[in-house]
DNA sequence: TTGAAAGCGTTACCAG
DNA sequence: CTGGTAACGCTTTCAA
């Protein structure tokens, strides 16, 4: 008993391929009755149209891939991101209201495996330097979108189908160190991931610039990979200096009220002791006491922008070749000096 | 400009589509000149295989859907909670390891909107209550992977594709009321989701059955969607009892670091006034002062189990029609009564 | 109004 | 060792 098919429909109806099709996708011109006997029969055989055939036929497969890329030489970790499992989700929700499915793809494994997939387009979340990923996906004439700095890897003729959605994450980053030299700070520590992706380069950049311009001592380190126990271990030993930080923050994301108790449990009170600043997507950071201020990257934005951008493209619909977003800095209690109380923020920790 | 097809490439090469195929697929016994000179042409002219092409001729796809249906009507909260990312991760991994992508499927859209994706199979995670999704799929003659009850819903005939994995949930919230009364605890009191995902049902009525044959009154509340806010405010409600419970058992994922907080906040300490015990698959439990007990519903077996039925079931290898699978209790400090020491734990704790 | 036939791009079977 | 040709299952054009 293998699958039922157009044709079976067409036998048992007494009829042709195409009444059958034309009945089914409500097509052509066809007498009421004729449809209606057509689609009694189809439900009753149990039809399903075949999706590879039409698609074969279509030209186009309705199906987006997407590809997490930050930590590509340590696979999968990403699930214990938030950042990364609401990217997907929300990528995801918006590809489906344009009638795209989503396709997680492998971080790793054999050269452009990747490539035998049905595609219509790609996301290539935070591409490491010179990715290979985004480059073969272009040659293979399937559109991406990626961030601009693996675009202009490219060069000019390569990089037709690629579209962009960026941050510009040093600024994200000054944002922050600017906010915690005006409530006092003087020692900054920062927990960065050791990656080429883009956002842990500019940022770490940015960081040592502005330590250099403004006359800091540089207090940071780089993880080879997120993970509870590593990060927990990298605060206890920026803690470890003679003289230890008075306000920290972290690139890397890791639950935001544990690092709280860890910090706690080391000796100091936040923001008392030390002034903290979360880059992190967990919306439980809100709700610590004191709440936990956060540097947010926009899965929700970033996942529209994208999807827009990427389909746009696809159906041959006018759009920009990329856009930049604004890391939103949500400054709470646990990054305002309590010795210098600015009233606007007091009020604010007071709802929260 | 069109797509270069491989006839493209026959015509440039001198040769026919026959050579070409076998050429750049390894298949046939081609002299390893001509394979070698089609393979420069197909190179050279960018050439790359339509893959739905294949796809349609080799008759699948090697594309897995995966839906999680716990939260159906409030959709896509899934991305928070970390046993979905996890489990989607898992999943993703172990397909792949197998050369099956995966495919996230819609929670809701138009009725049997699914069905138009070209895949070989589908992954029903915690199935509602008579969910057409798994008898459409089956009844489209896709397998699929979901759970017991799914399947019996179905009847006899309809289940043929059908496998399961399974978790005797009552079993699991059974042990943790045990483990909790033998710590001492006289007013267990549980957060419970109110979906009719067997995952909560069953739980929910081990605890009643429990409740009833121990003689203990119940202190239940039952969520209608996860989320933070929610769930603190379920705590909170719980402790507004004039007489508070003494162990709290969460069967909605939460941040364990965070509800340890909000306890504390309450004014009550754990494990001395409150003894606690969290499902979650959240890592950071591990990590809080005290550890926090979680149950496990371990994401990462439960995915290898699906896999491993799904695939056999795709390439026709003989398996098992399910797999029934334990849930891990992992006893920490937060679940032991300070009264009631257990020198076994008490040494546990201490390397935590 | 209906049906026959021509693709879509690939792979596989057989003649040559 | 190679190349024509049929099939995969559907949609669509065009002629009857």
């Amino acid at each position: 008993m293998s699958r039922v098919r157009l044709v079976d429909v067409a036998r048992a109806a007494g009829v042709s391929k195409t009444t059958v099709s034309d009945a089914l996708n409500g097509t052509g011109r066809l007498p009421t009755a004729t449809r209606e006997h057509v689609r009694q029969v189809a439900r009753g055989l149990g039809y399903r149209p075949n999706a590879t055939a039409r698609l074969l036929r279509s030209g186009h497969t309705r199906l987006l891939g997407l590809a997490a890329r930050e930590y590509v030489e340590t696979p999968w970790v990403y699930a214990d991101l938030a950042y990364f499992a609401q990217l997907v989700t929300a990528i995801t929700r918006a590809a489906l209201s344009h009638g795209y499915g989503v396709v997680l793809l492998p971080t790793s494994g054999p050269e452009d495996c990747w490539l035998d997939m049905p595609l219509d387009g790609v996301f290539v979340i935070d591409p490491v330097e010179h990715d290979p990923m985004v480059g073969d996906f272009l040659a293979a004439g399937v559109p991406v979108v990626a961030d601009r700095r693996a675009l202009d890897e490219l060069g000019g003729d390569a990089r037709d189908g690629g579209r962009w959605v960026d941050f510009d994450y040093g600024k994200g980053t000054r944002q922050v160190l600017d906010h915690l030299a005006a409530q006092g700070a003087e020692r900054i520590a920062v927990v960065a991931g050791a990656t080429s992706a883009c956002f842990h380069q500019q940022s770490v950049r940015a960081y040592r610039d502005w330590c250099a311009e403004h006359g800091r001592e540089e207090r940071i380190i780089g993880l080879p990979s997120p993970g509870v126990q590593l990060t927990l271990d990298a605060v206890r030993d920026l803690f470890a200096a003679p003289v230890p930080p008075d306000a920290l923050f972290t690139l890397v994301e890791i639950s935001a009220p544990l690092l709280l108790d860890a910090i706690r449990r080391l000796g100091r009170s936040v923001p008392g002791d030390l002034l903290l600043v979360c880059t992190t997507e967990d919306p439980a950071a809100a709700y610590t006491d004191p709440p936990i201020s956060t540097l947010s990257f926009l899965p929700g934005e970033t996942a529209q922008a994208a999807v827009d951008l990427l389909v746009a493209r696809l159906e041959g619909r006018p759009s920009e070749q990329g856009r930049l977003l604004e890391a939103d800095l949500q400054i709470r209690a646990s990054s305002v000096s309590v010795a210098v109380p600015r009233p606007e923020l007091a009020g604010r920790h007071a709802e929260l």
